[in-house]
DNA sequence: TTGAAAGCGCTAACAA
DNA sequence: TTGTTAGCGCTTTCAA
């Protein structure tokens, strides 16, 4: 058994600022000026205090300096606890993005968890006000987390999009990006595509389903209906789907993300059926899986460390008190490959 | 361009505890009795304050709190940045188990990634003492994480072993499990396996490559080293050692891991090398990826968000002065599936 | 350029 | 049972 030395609490033996003024005949303020520069300050008796924090290793409590100017340096990283596996990859990237912004700043993240039809998580990170704002990693078509963030007076922005007014967006111009890849595919002379998509309560989903169809129209392809599958949120979904639109003798399935593409290609694969020769698929996200299957799949691509860290600096030029763009729009990528040949 | 309302800070409009005093007629610490229910108060006063808070929707500054008392009512989860998109849903898992125990007792969790030999980011949180104990996620052999961790004067417990003495561990019992399931694999009749493995820094590839080896040793086959390949940190290294097993004509292909076994299994479905026909396989950690392979995979089976939760219980003990024991080991089980049949 | 003192919002001795 | 007071460690006016 181990038992914590109860004179070891976390502020045992550390130095507070009072100690270094008391040890350097100066007084507390002279100290605080010297560590944060604000305030007129000898240079002389500054690097005097500096070096004394060298050599002694001091370390400022960011709690006292916190309370002391209403500020947490922490900004709360809001995940769906629920994804499945395959998005997981996504929000990783994203969160160290955001880690690495915010590490540069000096601010730490605070992770919750939240669940469908559950803001606990999220209630509590308000609430308990250990953060000075708040990241929203995905975005659902009527957002109870975004209107619970309406009504919290933290500053907040979402990582998607979302018709709710005055939210800070940062996003992937998904429309724009699965109209042109859909137009590609109908370039190439493939006039009956079939889509398959996850919950149709993710904003994303619905952007992917809008530029599927803005690309269909585009293309001067009727659009077709009887072959777009939405809210295939099981496998047995997907599989369904994926049968529906086999027979019908659809000549490419797009798939909305990487877990879908990953089962159709499992499916494809284990029937026998081969790509591209006798159907193609695209997918309208990118992800290692599918890049290093046989073939590789044509998709899009994002960059979500990049979403991650345009989202943490926006935040804090926004904590700041620094205007902001409403919404922010990064870039994609066409990435054509064996798949769609 | 939106801004933020400067009379908007994280305190304004906010209650404080001197607020509900003044309004109610009674002190400050009256009042911060009746929350924390410390020391004796009469039931009347005790539900004035308190419905008085509910009516107003009081919440309690958690920054000032842990000022007064010492703590920060935060964990630190520190994690591995750089893992394969096939381990991170093991770290989800075991966070997920982590929030779900710190929520109950009412703490957030500040995560920090960790790169190999960037300790930077565990140094910011020890330095920053925004948390009143750190869960590392993951050991490594010789690990400058743990060291750093030692220094720092702070709580800590890691998920996985470590040979660092006092160093509170909560793990899955490795050795005994792959014993177990190498020692099964002889008992139906496999006398010849390759073990594939990855990063041999990392400490539970050391216990899994001794599970093997005890197992491989119970079952009176003599021990092959031709056919441990450790370190397969690429798919190429991955891929130039099941090739050699190939050769070697064994009977069973054991991976170590999630990662391994996916890569290995695409490989030989490439080749049209047909499992369990062909060649057996097993996996040392189950994943749903190989759960929904065609066959389903043997494998072990273990439960990381039972980790997580067991690491949080046993260091907010810890934190909390309470004895616990040096090292948790928490169960497995053995999945026999089709791929060994 | 520096110091004294008040205050951030809460807790916890100590008195009453 | 309640109030008074001092403090947690830092920032920031205001004076000197």
């Amino acid at each position: 058994m181990v038992q914590l030395n109860p004179n070891n609490p976390l502020d045992g033996g550390k130095l507070t600022i009072a100690d270094i003024a008391e040890a350097l005949g100066v007084s507390k303020s002279t100290v605080s000026r010297s560590i944060s520069g604000k305030g007129r300050i000898s240079e002389d008796t500054r690097t005097k205090v500096l070096d004394f924090i060298a050599e002694h290793d001091y370390k400022p409590n960011q709690l006292a300096r916190g309370l002391a100017n209403s500020k947490t340096y922490n900004i709360g990283w809001i995940v769906p606890g629920d994804s499945d596996n395959d998005a997981l990859p996504f929000f990783q990237r994203c969160m160290m993005g955001v880690e690495e912004i915010a590490a540069a700043f000096d601010y730490d993240i605070l992770i919750s968890l939240v669940f469908d039809n559950d803001l606990s998580g999220l209630q509590r990170v308000i609430n308990n006000r250990k953060v000075d704002g708040i990241i929203l990693a995905r975005t659902l078509l009527d957002d109870p987390n975004v209107k619970c963030l309406l009504e919290g007076e933290i500053p907040f922005v979402v990582i998607g999009s979302t018709p709710e007014k005055g939210v800070i967006q940062i996003d992937n111009d998904h429309v724009a990006a699965c109209k042109e890849l859909t137009s590609i595919l109908i370039l190439k002379g493939i006039r009956k595509l079939a889509f398959i998509c996850g919950n149709s309560n993710h904003v994303v989903n619905q952007s992917r389903l809008k530029g599927f169809m803005d690309g269909v129209e585009a293309g001067g392809v009727k659009p077709d209906n009887s072959n777009i599958y939405m809210d295939c949120d099981t496998d047995e979904d997907i599989e369904r789907a994926l049968d529906e639109a086999l027979r019908n003798k659809v000549q490419c399935i797009v798939c909305a993300d990487d877990h879908i593409c990953y089962t159709v290609i499992n499916n494809l694969n284990r029937d026998g059926i081969s790509i591209p020769g006798d159907i193609k698929v695209a997918s309208f996200y990118n992800s290692i899986l599918l890049d290093r299957n046989q073939p590789p799949i044509t998709s899009l691509q994002y960059d979500p460390k990049e979403l991650g860290m345009t989202a943490c600096r926006t935040l804090l030029d926004y904590i700041d008190g620094q205007p902001v763009n409403e919404k922010v729009m990064l870039s994609y990528e066409v990435m054509l490959k064996g798949s769609t040949l």
